[in-house]
DNA sequence: AGTTGTCAAGCTAGT
DNA sequence: ACTAGCTTGACAACT
């Protein structure tokens, strides 16, 4: 079991999400950036190692606009050596890694060209996980996408849609239950149509559900993952206090985290905790794994 | 140095 | 009709 934390360290100096604006795209300013993007995810990674954080989410924007018609660099050949390098020393220390894709992808969209430009967005991610030499355990997640007013309609354009993506990506995607639209349930009926792996979101379960057991969906869940996706992975967080529902609290709730632990001890996966300070969280998430010798 | 409007991209629900 | 929220700030132009 892996503890981790999406996209952002705050204790280092730098950010491994370094952008720019369209307007002044050059691609003497996307290699600048790339580079200390590139630098800042090595320095992250090893503040995690040292830490014993051994999952991470890298951001969608570590190539800015790698996906966009604008882009005229060879990326992963300009970078090449770096990028083997960071790979390298990922796999080196068993490191988990993530990408998770932002709101514009949506592979079941009605309109053809957001469909198009989803897909590239995910032959972009998926690329650079490859360009680190990740094994298909490294994992794209997106949620289903939009509903439209008819949800079978529009789960069946995910099943047709996703039998479309090349067996590349196939490897890497899986889907996420979320907070409103698409439930564990949901994801389950498109996992027995495509056999796409499952992330359990326990914040989303909460929020949108069938009336399960919460350890049956993630049992469910779990069971998604062949061998070689990797151990199941889920999403982690709880509700902020007072805040509205579906937002993800500031720090962990320790006593929360405690329980969950207990609740599904009996099963291994790695847990990125979506909670808003980042690797501090992570870091008390693993006192809370010691004191109850899981570690 | 600090503040603030804006940034490639979609969709839904709440106001 | 508009906007917060989503995994989440960061850029860039202004004071």
């Amino acid at each position: 079991m892996r503890i981790g934390y999406p996209c952002i360290n705050n204790s280092i100096d730098g950010t491994s999400n370094g952008t720019f604006r369209l307007k002044s795209y050059s691609q003497e300013r996307l290699i600048e950036v790339v580079e200390k993007n590139l630098e800042a995810l090595m320095a992250i990674i090893q503040f995690n190692i040292e830490h014993d954080l051994l999952f991470f989410r890298i951001g969608s924007s570590i190539i800015p606009f790698a996906s966009h018609p604008v882009c005229d660099l060879d990326w992963s050949k300009h970078f090449a050596r770096k990028l083997t390098n960071i790979g390298d020393f990922i796999k080196k220390h068993n490191i988990r890694i993530s990408m998770h894709p932002d709101q514009f992808v949506v592979i079941n969209s009605l309109s053809a060209d957001i469909v198009q430009r989803s897909v590239a967005e995910l032959e972009y991610q998926c690329k650079f996980l490859n360009s680190l030499g990740l094994e298909a355990d490294a994992k794209l997640q997106i949620h289903v996408g939009g509903m439209y007013g008819d949800k079978q309609a529009s789960i069946a354009r995910f099943i047709e849609n996703y039998k479309s993506l090349s067996e590349n990506l196939k490897k890497r995607l899986v889907i996420e239950n979320d907070d409103r639209l698409y439930s564990v349930q949901d994801c389950l009926y498109i996992h027995e149509a495509t056999n796409i792996p499952i992330i359990f979101d326990n914040l989303h379960f909460d929020c949108l559900n069938n009336h399960e057991n919460m350890l049956d969906a993630f049992k469910l869940t779990a069971s998604t993952w062949k061998e070689n996706d990797g151990i199941p992975m889920i999403d982690y967080s709880t509700q902020e206090p007072d805040a509205r529902v579906g937002n993800h609290t500031k720090t962990i709730d320790e006593q929360h985290f405690a329980n969950f632990l207990k609740l599904t001890k009996d099963f291994d996966f790695d847990i990125m905790l979506e909670i808003k300070d980042k690797e501090l969280s992570a870091l008390k998430a693993r006192e809370v794994m010691k004191s109850l010798n899981l570690l």
